[in-house]
RNA sequence: GGCCCCUUCGUCUAUCGGUUAGGACGACAGAUUUUCAUUCUGUAAAGAGGGGUUCGACUCCCCUAGGGGCUGCCA
């Protein structure tokens, strides 16, 4: 039975890569009738914020995965906070020390920085703590056991590094990459147990993957160096056999493809790189997500999952389902995708075309409060069934057809007086007045009867519908004229009819 | 700097030794739309460079270049 866990740490908002790498695991799981699990690595007390890991679950919620396993759901392998596993990570680490596969370490944040600037001084320019260096440091490899008793009882603060043996070469198998190979003499003593009792990274990982039965191992491309050091974590450990397998995805680059896509991003190109906004006092601050900038979930996770795999198939939409039935993981690159915010859009779009009226409203009426509005049901869909086939996001049908709930317009002027013609305004009061009959107001009724007008007028339709639409929409380009004017009634179209033509009548 | 990973149109990608190198996004052009958007049709657009292996390389190997990741008592 496979289990796969997604193990983020709640530093912030998560951002679509880590959504990513949950679906990949939460793919696999599914597919193979396996558990997914949500796995909380709080074990950074300085890198806590709060709301975060309730943020996460959010995230995780909205997009469909949520978890079978994890804080909220419990499970057999609890707890799923790390921080709450702190006992186990120091019973783990003192088995290691007590087969010798890990030491104490006494030295200070001090003594590290002079062991490196002595070294940099040499002409070394990344230093690291490993079995050469070991030899003149603070340790219980080079003192004698009175003396690391001593430190203990006084209660030198320490650290449990693993005792790392130089000279031979660790392999590492990884599904998408195969095998990898690193020479030990490169790999320093990774501290595993800090100061404060909390574990590092590695010895959390390694345990817990370890204690909760996880069989595959998919994260992100950045973690495939440290991977060396884990092997050897499961090997000092005896649990070689049981190692799940690992997958290293490729990362998701920015737009320019100047390294990894980060959380700033978002501010920085103008697109979402977060599943769920992140409110904030401060503006400068709050974070916008793809549910605020009005993307469907469906969307979200069909877009990532094309980052970096494919079916191999030119059918490109997929539903979570569909893409359980379809994902092969030995389909995944091994190269880095950069964030296409146009695919991104095109693929909600794709999405969006497919929504019905009365699974948008709720979203719809947040959108309207957001802006200021509060249209009622029945202006809400008939705006809806005429915007959707021009939007791509769902949240346009409120800035794009902001002239259905409201009568502050913002008229395009330049463009307007360049088309006016006092023989406009006088057709459209005629129009205006014909419309008071039209009943039922809907949009072929007041085309035809417009249309008859406007005929026996003589006037060009090019040149008088440009100015019907500005006198509704305040603009000249948009959707059907008739079609807004049934939306907004006979009564608001007449009553824009009049404003307009008093508006640009002198001029 | 060291170690590791990667490299097909601008972007996401198909191809698993023999193809006119295919699709999608975007771009451009045309059609539809009185406008814009949508939709439809079409066009341009790619195997980083150099060596091998082979009857034959985008595909396998090596080198170079370029990109990326890691190099913390962060994850």
């Amino acid at each position: 039975m496979t289990r796969l866990r997604f193990a983020p740490s709640p530093t912030g908002a998560l951002h679509i890569g880590g959504i990513r790498t949950a679906l990949y695991n939460f793919l696999l799981a599914r597919q193979s009738g396996g558990t997914f699990i949500l796995r909380i690595e709080d074990t950074d007390q300085t890198r806590y914020v709060p709301g975060a890991e309730d943020y996460i679950i959010r995230a995780l919620d909205w997009l469909g995965l949520t978890p079978d396993e994890g804080p909220v759901q419990g499970g057999s392998a609890g707890p799923y906070r790390q921080s709450e596993r702190t006992a186990i990570y120091q019973e783990y680490a003192m088995k290691l020390v007590a087969t010798g596969k890990a030491y104490l370490a006494f030295d200070t944040p001090e003594e590290l920085d002079q062991m490196r600037q002595r070294l940099q001084d040499k002409g070394m320019s990344m230093p690291k703590y490993d079995a050469a260096v070991r030899k003149e440091m603070n340790n219980s490899l080079t003192r004698s056991a009175g003396e690391v008793e001593a430190q203990l009882q006084k209660k030198v603060p320490y650290t449990i590094r693993l005792r790392v043996d130089p000279g031979h070469q660790v392999s590492i198998v990884d599904k998408i990459r195969g095998e990898v190979v690193f020479d030990s003499t490169e790999l320093d003593d990774k501290v595993l147990l800090k100061a404060d009792g909390f574990p590092t990274y590695h010895l959390a990982n390694v345990v817990d993957d370890h204690l909760m039965g996880i069989t595959d191992v998919i994260r992100g491309e950045e973690w495939l160096p440290s991977t060396a050091h884990h092997v050897l974590l499961y090997q000092a450990f005896g649990w070689q056999d049981t190692m799940p397998e690992f997958s290293h995805l490729p990362l998701i680059l920015k737009p320019n493809g100047q390294g990894k896509l980060s959380k700033r991003d978002g501010q920085k190109f103008g697109f979402p790189v977060f599943p769920l906004g992140w409110p904030s006092e401060n503006p400068d601050e709050s974070i916008a997500g793809f549910d605020t900038f009005g993307f469907e979930p469906e969307a979200v996770i069909n877009f990532l999952a094309f980052l970096g795999w494919n079916p191999g198939t030119e059918q490109e939409i997929f539903s979570i389902r569909e893409l359980i039935g379809v994902f092969d993981p030995g389909r995944i690159h091994k190269s880095g995708a950069r964030f296409d915010y146009d695919k991104a859009l095109w693929f909600n779009q794709q999405y969006v075309q497919q929504l019905r009226y009365t699974e948008a409203e709720t979203r719809l009426k947040h959108y309207a409060a957001e802006a200021g509005y509060a249209p009622d049901s029945t202006r809400l869909e008939g705006v809806f069934n005429l915007l959707q086939p021009r939007i791509h996001r769902l949240s346009e049908i409120i800035s794009q057809g902001y002239y259905f709930f409201s009568d502050a317009l913002h008229y395009e002027d330049e463009d307007i007086r360049k088309k006016w013609d006092p023989a406009v305004g006088l057709v459209m009061e005629e129009i205006a007045d014909a419309f008071k009959t039209v009943v039922p107001f809907t949009a072929e009724a007041s085309a035809s009867t417009a249309k008859a007008i406007i005929q026996t007028s003589g006037l060009k339709m090019g040149v008088i519908m440009p100015l019907l639409r500005a006198s509704l929409s305040g603009t000249m380009q948009g959707p059907d004229v008739f079609g807004i004017a049934s939306v907004l009634g006979s009564e608001q179209t007449i009553q824009r009819f009049h404003l307009f033509v008093k508006r640009y009548h002198a001029s």
